[in-house]
DNA sequence: CGAGGGAGATATG
DNA sequence: CATATCTCCCTCG
């Protein structure tokens, strides 16, 4: 396991992480202790590039590369109905959890996006409250920027 | 299997 | 703005 730290100069540093069989696992907006950085390398310069970028370009990635090992059902189907939710969109915890099978269930919605391994590729930044903007585990400060630089409005 | 905790929602003063 | 109450799913034991 390894990372890359990248600037994105529209909203923080970005910190992708990779295991050994170089697939994307994590993507940290704040600086992770645990993993060695390391250049980019070839096969990850796209992934790397998008993110650095971000949030201009397209996501070189599709859903079914992304890694959900050991996650419950209702979190994996969360995290895809939010993949598909363009840039610009906002959407209420409580209306995610609703297309995602469990009208009610928008509290546990929240305890998605606070362990979305993805953020910015599932834009867990893109949840609001319905009364709010809500918060954001890498500082709400971040949410905004964000939010700001898509062109999204909340309320 | 049960208890307790949320990046929530709603109603009320 | 603050507080109170309801709700569901997840985690941990």
């Amino acid at each position: 396991m390894y990372m890359v730290h990248l600037t994105n100069k529209h909203i923080c540093d970005v910190f992708p992480v990779f295991d050994d069989t170089d697939r994307l696992t994590e993507v940290c907006l704040i600086r992770p202790e645990e993993f060695d950085i390391k250049p980019v390398k070839k096969e990850h310069e796209e992934i790397c590039a998008y993110l650095e970028s971000y949030p201009d370009g397209e996501c070189p990635l599709k859903f079914d590369e992304l890694v959900f090992e050991g996650r419950s059902d209702f979190h994996k189907t969360v995290y895809k109905n939010l993949f598909n939710l363009p840039k610009g969109e906002v959407i209420t915890y409580g209306r995610l959890a609703e297309v995602s099978g469990s009208k009610k269930a928008a509290r546990a919605v929240g305890t998605a996006m606070g362990t979305n391994p993805y953020p910015l590729i599932v834009p867990c930044h893109r949840v609001v409250r319905s009364d709010s903007l809500g918060n954001y585990s890498s500082g709400v400060h971040k949410k905004v920027k964000l939010l700001e630089a898509e062109g999204a409005h909340w309320k």
